[in-house]
Formats: C-alpha cells, sequence, structure tokens
DNA sequence: ATGGTGGTCCTACCA
C-alpha cells in the first residue's frame, strides 16, 4: 500500500497539482491537510475522478480542513471535537477492518511561544494533551497509522537551525516535549526517521516568506507518518517530495510518502 | 528588529 499526506493549502486552487501528485505516485491512499473548502464546496467528482471513489472530508469555510481520498473502502469514524471546537482538524478511517488511519492538522500555534500571551500556543498544547489522552483511551494494541501536519519539527535535524529555532512556535521544548510523549506513550515509529537516519536535515515546508526557498534551505519538517510498532516490520520505504515546492504556484508544504506492507 | 508571501473572501485573519 502506498500512502500519502500533503498539507495542500486549498483544494480547490491546487486540485491540477493533486492530479500531478497521483500520476507520479499512484498513491492508494492519501490524507490531506488545510483544504479549505466546506463540505457543500467539496470538489466530489474531481476527485473520484482521480480514481478515489472513497472519501471523507471534514471541511469549513476558508480555514483548516481534511480529507482522506482512497482507492481502498474504508468505514468513517464520526467527527470529533479537539478543545471544544469544531473547526475540521481531524479524521480518521478504519481500513482493511483493523486498521485506524488517523489524519491530523494540528493548529500551528501563532508567533509568541508563550501559552498565557497568546491563545493559539495555548490552543496549540492543549490540544497535544487532549491528543495524548485521546490515545491513551483508545488505542492500547490497536493497528494504526497517524499522519497530518502536526506543526511541529522535533528533531535537531528536522530545522535548519536547531539552535536558532529553539524560541520559535514549531521547534520549542514544550510543543516538541508534548509531541514526543504522545508518540512514546504509544510506542508509535517515525516511517521516515525509519529509513533516514536522525543526523541528516530533512524538511517538508519552506515558508512562503522568502524570495527564493532554495538559496538558504531553510525548511522544517512539520509533515509526519507514525506507525504503530507491530507494522514497523511491514515498512518498505518513505520519502519526502521536496521537489514538490518547486512546482508552479505550490504549497508551502511537499508530500510525504510511505510503502507499506 | 523587521518584514517578507500566499490562502480565503471582501476585511481582516490565518499560515
Amino acid at each position: 500500500m502506498r500512502l500519502v499526506t500533503w498539507n495542500i493549502n486549498s483544494l480547490r486552487l491546487r486540485l491540477d497539482l493533486l492530479r500531478r501528485l497521483i500520476q507520479e505516485e499512484q498513491p492508494d491512499v492519501i490524507c490531506l491537510q488545510e483544504i479549505k473548502v466546506q463540505d457543500s464546496e467539496f470538489p466530489e467528482e474531481e476527485v473520484k475522478g482521480m480514481g478515489y471513489p472513497h472519501v471523507l472530508r471534514h471541511g469549513m469555510k476558508g480555514y483548516n480542513g481534511i480529507a482522506i481520498l482512497s482507492r481502498l473502502p474504508f468505514l468513517a469514524n464520526d467527527p470529533q471535537n479537539w478543545c471544544d471546537k469544531s473547526d475540521s482538524r481531524h479524521g480518521c478511517v478504519v481500513l482493511g477492518g483493523d486498521l485506524d488511519l488517523q489524519n491530523f492538522y494540528i493548529p500551528a500555534g501563532g508567533d509568541i511561544p508563550d501559552p498565557a500571551k497568546n491563545v493559539k500556543f495555548a490552543h496549540k498544547l492543549q490540544f497535544l494533551d487532549e491528543v495524548h489522552a485521546h490515545f491513551r483511551k483508545a488505542r492500547p494494541g490497536k493497528k494504526g497509522i497517524m499522519v497530518g501536519d502536526l506543526n511541529i519539527a522535533p528533531l535537531e535535524h528536522d530545522v535548519w537551525s536547531h539552535k536558532q529555532l529553539l524560541d520559535v512556535v514549531s521547534h520549542t521544548p514544550i510543543e516538541v516535549e508534548k509531541l514526543t510523549a504522545i508518540k512514546a506513550a504509544g510506542l508509535w515509529v517515525d516511517a521516515v526517521r525509519h529509513f533516514v537516519p536522525e543526523s541528516e536535515k530533512l524538511f517538508s515546508w519552506w515558508s512562503y516568506r522568502s524570495p527564493d526557498w532554495t538559496r538558504n534551505d531553510r525548511g522544517r519538517r512539520l509533515d509526519h507518518i507514525w506507525v504503530t510498532p507491530d507494522l514497523q516490520k511491514d515498512l518498505k520505504a518513505a520519502r519526502i517530495r521536496r521537489d514538490m515546492r518547486s512546482w508552479k504556484q505550490p504549497s508551502d508544504h511537499v508530500a510525504v510518502v510511505l510503502d507499506i506492507a
């Protein structure tokens, strides 16, 4: 099975880029974040025409939103609220009767890394606490894959400069600790780092606010694929489609691809 | 220390 996760930053604006990604990768399952389209406006026919008859979408107007496109049938779980908001940041389906697939768009958290001064950062930290509690309750022993734009670059070489980003939201110790605790509690395996040593720089996002993203390569690895430990033996390959950042009118995130038996 | 770009939707807000 080939699985792709991608923060597409507007599904309707980048339908052609999605089509191109599908042509090149032929994924079985595609998890999207920031689709920025409410369900009534979702391009259902276009997506099904790309070869994905099974679609889960949780959208809202203008912001956020996730979708799961699949060649394989799935059972969709009901959407749930996080932090008492229905802001379309999560979806979960069951593949093949026993494999949970979780698709998250974790809050970015604003600019100031202090929950007392910045409600967006407080929201991000609370969201992480709720994900932790959720998995603690719902997960024991279950087979699963967790993907998404987690908006955190946990490792030193998941950012272009560990030292310079310690006070920058996405790489601050408090959020990295919370994400690491979620990962440890579920014994999750980072499927991409399974294939790429931690000493190697690896990014999935580059800011739009740079005239040339290739010049200094100031990226961060915000997009992740984790699997439960029983699936580790089935991991075949994983890679980040860095080249997509050079596509015309790109998303600021690129796709992460996993092959798993 | 600052401002840089791009998305939605029409006035800011979010990334």
